[in-house]
DNA sequence: TCACAATATTCCTTGACAGGAATATTCCAT
DNA sequence: ATGGAATATTCCTGTCAAGGAATATTGTGA
């Protein structure tokens, strides 16, 4: 999870994972597309890679990658606790401040 | 969409998101609860709010941190064009690979 | 086997960012 | 208005990651 947002928070490597959103590149596919170099694309498939968004495939004298499912899913489902609450929670500011009201009048509850 | 990535790839910044999900904080409360101390505490909170994932709230001496729903529902959106497809897409070499042998045959086809 | 295309890796430099410590600011209560 | 919480900011330092250039590697087709 943590992985993911590092790999993800870096633009380059965030347009390429919205690249390879519509289908499996080739390395040089993915450099032309999105203008960049051969090394800097490899290097940054590579982080891709070992954060697990991405998967190689051999073919020929080509590598095709192409995007994993599983992190994604993961990031579905740490989404839904917050799809559930963010109406309700986020906005209960008046919860709070009674509890910090509380804490003043007896500051030794701990509660 | 990338401040947001940004923000929470940092471990810290993550764990604070997590722990406002449960309601407002005060900087003090964040801080204690995570075992930061407070200088940090601040700055994190400053860039979740600088990236829009977090808003203040001037409550007498304190000031309340919370999430805001914005960015998860943005981030939300965006997963929602990988949900569509991740069954579909992600999987699909074969139609990429018969692409590569196309070019290969005529190269001047650019499509 | 050999040359070449495709890709990966290294080395280097530079810039951004996190943590620590100290200090500044804000704002309430008296 | 003033002392003292609560919070914000600054300065400094070390670390890490990205880009550029050059080079190494791998694998294929002839």
């Amino acid at each position: 999870m943590n992985s993911t947002f590092s790999a993800l928070a870096e633009p380059n490597r965030f347009n390429i994972v919205e690249l390879l959103r519509d289908g499996p590149l080739s390395v040089g596919d993915v450099a032309v597309q999105l203008g960049l170099n051969q090394p800097q694309t490899s290097k940054h498939l590579r982080v891709l890679c070992d954060a697990g968004l991405v998967e190689v495939h051999a073919v020929a004298n080509r590598r095709i990658y192409k995007l994993r499912a599983a992190p994604f899913q993961e990031l579905d489902a740490w989404m839904e606790s917050y799809r559930r609450i963010w109406e309700e929670r986020f906005d209960r500011l008046d919860d709070y401040l009674q509890e910090l009201q509380r804490k003043e009048a007896n500051p030794d509850n701990k509660q």
